[in-house]
DNA sequence: GATGAATGAGGATTCATTCAT
DNA sequence: CATGAATGAATCCTCATTCAT
């Protein structure tokens, strides 16, 4: 999937990588503290180090930076999801462990998953596409892992219900985020990750 | 559980009511298109039939109209979704008959209860912590026709188990709008509820 | 002196004068609790115990209303005055019994002669010249009792000095007001009356 | 005395200083017209020649303004009455000369005082009192000379005596701004002057 | 005569973006 | 490349005044 090209003013690749993940990290905190619309530029610029006219050499708007915040963690959730998964193990395990890294990840990037749930609705429309193109492609990857565990014989549940599955799984990995208000209260990451995966399992 | 008092400067009740039954009705439709932040005052008081200082008149801020909108999301939602209940009917009817109630709650007030979802995060933080009690009280009436179902055996499970469940339908019925996007693609209303169910309880 | 006239709607006179005396009395506290700019119309209806509505049946906008107080106080305060005269007195006694009934009602009358001093600015050109003429008026009676002095011998000094005078002790007896913050740390009214006699009169 | 401290955007001293100075002035001309409520923060921008944005780069409210001008009246005032004393002159002298520069001054900022005199009342309760002690330095000052013409032998009167004194000719000093529509009819400010110094001294 | 709901022009303030240095 | 001062459109909210009941 091709990332949207995001223009930069500056030529030097590498400058503008480290710009942009240095905008990228203040951005997350600052939008988990007081939302994307209540983020000033200017207090991007401040945290990252740097001056708005230098941001304005790195971006070509504010959405930029959203943009590129939903970018970067949904990279950083893919990579770290990937790693933790072991290609070789058999079906059962695969299971699990697919669904325990899952929630594994998204309780190591809890604040960044949540900028992104309750941000991304203010990219513009092909942004927030590309976006949730990424979601599918996540969702795909554990689909591939149900499908393989059927194939093995581990899970058997027709075409809609493994697609389901997939997005169930999505979400209750999702759910660890946004519901961790109510979530956090009762249960400690392993107790929710046995219990959801005794659901998923109906053991 | 008592709602936050929003003042008014029109003295008369019925009034008040119904210019706040506009408010909500076009704020929705606006918050909806184009967000919170993007929704100016003025345009609401103009989709409601009334210039901005009548809005002023109603209520004190912006921020009011959110939460008039959200308590007035939940109260329909809780309303239409207690209405669909019939208390008389056997275990494994009410369970299958509250998630489909829930499934067909969302599925009316999709648009009303995305706004909600999306946007409660703006709300101070007062009428945020109401907002979530709201949601508590939700779901723990899902969490009591869960308890009712294994008083009558037709559902075993323990202590943390029902109360996860309980959490989990909630989200199921609320990704039935916020991923909609990605459902609707797949399945009607009916095949989710059924594969829903299905997956709730292992058949 | 005519004064200006302020139209109303309401025809019966009696009733006039009763809802003007109530939006004085009303408008003189809120005027030196916030400031003619900072008090709503809205406000000095609530207290004079009636409706927005009605206080424009009254008068014809914000301003007259702060022409009523101009003219209310000035009224108040040459009324008093002139009671605390007593125009048979010999000279001497004459002179220091007019400063210190002027300086008596400028301590009886405080708020109000301060919320005059300070507001009058903010009259339309028209009804401040009014009230420039009604000062005009009260430094002449000063003067009168000046010139008397001087006609019985009791002070030496030319036209231009006498009419210096009677401005200066104008000026001390509004001082008491607009200085008090300063003025009451050091002397009582009786002190200050004293002091500024002596200074008057050189002894 | 400490100024209150009125934080700016811009980092430049130098240029914080330049653009301070054009909104004071600006401030100055547009709150003798209209006053200061009726002065919007467009119309001193404007004046000044740049934008509101602009404005707001060097001032947080419009209040700052308000303070901005009061606090730089005062500066100058007390810098050139200053300036106008001779320190080495002999008692008799210096109290004139005290006087006419006083009455100087006040002449030379007509506007500037009388804005100060009518507007500081809008001050926050902090900014005022902070103005208020600077008027009471100033009458300090004069204060000081009288005291050295009284240990000179040149006045004779006590310490309450003294203190009013200075305080009255404070106040003839303001008053020749504030009364300026009664007083410029019958004199000039030397006549003015060389009669208040008549009266003061009781020839 | 009294009421108070409705109006909308007006004002203070913010902030994304630009551009000269 | 970096800076940060300048811009001004946009936005929330207020309040004097009106007018239908």
């Amino acid at each position: 999937m091709e990332k949207r090209h995001v223009p930069a003013m500056v030529k030097d690749e590498q400058l503008v990588q480290k710009r942009r993940d240095q905008m990228v990290k203040s951005a997350v905190k600052l939008f988990q503290e007081k939302g994307f619309h209540r983020t000033t530029t200017r207090e991007i610029a401040r945290l990252s180090g740097f001056s708005v006219g230098t941001l304005y050499e790195y971006v070509t708007s504010k959405e930029d930076i959203l943009y590129l915040v939903c970018d970067a963690v949904y990279d950083e959730v893919t990579d770290r999801f990937n790693q933790l998964l072991d290609q070789s193990l058999p079906a059962a395990e695969r299971f699990e462990q697919m669904v325990t890294a899952l929630f594994q990840v998204m309780d190591d990037m809890q604040e960044e998953v949540l900028v992104m749930y309750q941000e991304a609705k203010s990219l513009p429309k092909e942004s927030l596409s590309y976006v949730l193109k990424k979601d599918e492609s996540m969702t795909a990857n554990i689909r591939n892992v149900i499908d393989e565990c059927r194939e093995e014989g581990y899970l058997t549940m027709n075409e809609a219900s493994a697609r389901l599955m997939a997005e169930n799984i999505t979400v209750k990995g999702h759910m660890w985020t946004f519901r961790r208000w109510s979530l956090r209260k009762h249960y400690t990451l392993e107790q929710y990750t046995r219990l959801q995966l005794d659901a998923l399992l109906s053991t």
